[in-house]
DNA sequence: GAGTGGTCTAGACCACTGT
DNA sequence: CAGTGGTCTAGACCACTCT
């Protein structure tokens, strides 16, 4: 019933009959209209002000957003999982692995004390026999005490994470980058080809997880993102 | 109190009190701990589930989720809203405008049919004197008729379009090209140099509305989203 | 069959805010 | 001051699902 109210509320807005800063309908009128009680309606405007459609304002009323930030919802997967969902074979490659301790050069990447334990991991994914992405990582040892044990020979560091890191906050940066000659003789193109960079840090418990940074050559990859009001909450 | 209710799950969870797969404690039980009605919690559970945190089963129970795709938030504001709030003088110029009909070139970037009208722009966004992104659009006048009407001479149509539309589906592409000789003499950087290309294709109703290539220069330009489950909701 | 979550009700009190 | 949304209650019925 209250998914009722919401897509017939939704559909005045979407349709453009309920334009931006159009006042929609008091929840009592709204309970009269569809005869329920007020927690139902109540339960689908508070639905709609989650997903931008509407601001509420006491004693005043709800009123039509101004749409004005696009708020896309851009699913990242795990690489192994991303590969094998476009129907292609994948395969991975550890190229480097060392522990160590903090150096200056780190700080702009994983945020610890200096001289503090990581593990320092480079390697690749292959989708269909070409390298799909280069993958450095950083991994905190103090909070991921277990990764020392591991070798990472035969598992990606970022599955082997989703398994043992019970939940976290993340920040994705995405730029474009040149690639370095080290990057492009990794990824199998040009010194300077275009590249697209996603650098991914990880928190669990406030602590600084991991750091990761892939690089992707920019013709072969793309990042979809949707934003569809209606298919949020 | 239900967000009390919330922040505490959350918290076990986050923590790692609570592991992926954990089940948590049952409706009636939370009741009883916080002394509250079942309603109450919930309301914090089905919020829970939004976010992605737990997952629910009848008869079963609730339980912590196993993550497995980072589903990222990521605001793509206007770009004037994009430059003011870097703290940056903003100007904005037009620098090709016409109206013209469909062609074969135009078939990957809008979904018309054959011969439909079009109004094609190039402008482009200037932070503190320096070029900010080339904006190359596309606009079905068929859904925005008032378009033909307007210069966009001092308004970017971005924005414009904000204010007309009443709302929209949208799909972002975002990948690293390298700057076209076109590209990098509007950019003034160097043919060659990666970029980075956001397009967004844009729905009212079901109908394109419009569709737009935002070319950054890729050393200068930088997205950020941000995937933290405490946020949310 | 029993226990869980999904949903709804009718009523209530409160805080805020615009007049 | 009056009316709005924000929130909570105690109880109810149902569908589903596991045992």
């Amino acid at each position: 019933m209250h998914q009722r109210i919401l897509s017939d509320v939704e559909g005045h807005i979407l349709s453009g009959d309920w334009p931006p800063g159009y006042r929609i309908p008091f929840e009592h009128e709204l309970t009269e209209q569809y005869r329920c009680s007020r927690m139902t309606v109540n339960k689908a405007l508070t639905d709609l002000v989650k997903r931008g459609l509407i601001e509420r304002r006491r004693k005043s009323g709800s009123y039509v957003s101004f749409p004005q930030v696009q708020s896309a919802v851009m699913e990242i997967h795990d690489v192994k999982r991303e590969v094998q969902s476009l129907g292609l074979d994948y395969a991975y490659r550890l190229d480097e692995r060392s522990v160590r301790k903090m150096n200056s050069g780190d700080s702009g990447r994983i945020d610890l004390p200096a001289s503090s334990l990581l593990l320092d991991l480079t390697c690749r994914h292959f989708a269909g026999g070409l390298v799909f992405c280069l993958e450095e990582r950083l991994i905190n040892l103090s909070a991921v005490p277990e990764a020392e044990a591991e070798s990472f020979d035969a598992v990606a560091p970022g599955s082997w994470l989703l398994g043992k890191v019970p939940w976290s906050t993340a920040e994705h940066r995405i730029r474009a980058v040149a690639a370095s000659r080290q990057a492009g003789q990794a990824l199998g193109i040009a010194t300077g080809a275009a590249c697209l960079v996603i650098e991914r840090r990880t928190w669990s418990g406030g602590a600084p997880v991991t750091s990761v940074r892939l690089t992707y050559p920019g013709d072969r990859h793309e990042l979809i993102a949707e934003f569809a009001p209606s298919a949020a909450g």
